[in-house]
DNA sequence: GCCAGCTACCTTGTGTCACACGGTATGCAC
DNA sequence: GTGCATACCGTGTGACACAAGGTAGCTGGC
């Protein structure tokens, strides 16, 4: 049985996988937005294949919902000649100082994570 | 001693940090009971001073349960000399292979990360 | 005209989980 | 015996990813 699959699959793996992306998803969609604004459905298509990510469009609208509440985001319609209009997502200036405290916090977690079993 | 982390706190930020401990956490503790057993009360002192995790009694107990229950840890009793009876929690085999998928799960995903808005 | 198919957005229901708070019990110092 | 540290565990609350489904605009074939 040499079923290849990028990672092997348990039960308890499942949901410690859906638990790790959870935190992480948010970070990379405010990474993305910070080198130039989107569009919901452009998002999904890059991000759905970064490899790990796994996104979909059920997980994304609603996050991107809770940042433009939050205030970390804004949003501006634009027609478009191909379709229905879109509306492309940016960070707000409260979004990249977020962001970069955010950085700051995963690095720590990191560097602890990385002395805690590994190679101190 | 009451270390605080030395992140500024705002409503957004505060919940994403919940939600990017809950995998790490279950890894860390993995990894620390990689290198040796340990019991409960034990792992919450040491955890609970790593900075960036915050762990507490409440999380850690029904955590430990939950690996046992998904035969990741095996758990073993042991009179004290002074105080209650301790329970002494260590991998099973399962357990070691589980986490070497994470290992290699967390790993890509943070080359992921690291790819998407830090330095293209 | 009309319908199939792509683009583009969003909602609802289900299940998982950290954390705060509280509870129980043992041993030791005074 | 009363306080304190040790050591274990459970419940309630709220947050959230994900699957599945829904709405609507535009284009091309006939």
């Amino acid at each position: 049985m040499h079923g290849r699959a990028p990672f092997p699959v348990s039960d308890f793996f499942d949901n410690w996988v859906i638990q790790v992306r959870k935190g992480v998803i948010e970070l990379c969609i405010l990474r993305t937005l910070a080198t130039r604004e989107r569009y919901g459905y452009e998002l999904v298509k890059e991000l759905s294949e970064a490899p790990g990510l796994g996104l979909t469009e059920g997980t994304l609208y609603p996050l991107l919902s809770r940042l433009r509440v939050s205030g970390l985001v804004q949003t501006r319609l634009e027609e478009s000649s191909a379709g229905p209009a879109r509306k492309y997502y940016s960070l707000t200036p409260e979004g990249r100082r977020t962001l970069k405290t955010m950085n700051a916090f995963l690095e720590t977690l990191n560097r602890t994570t990385a002395t805690l079993g590994g190679t101190p």
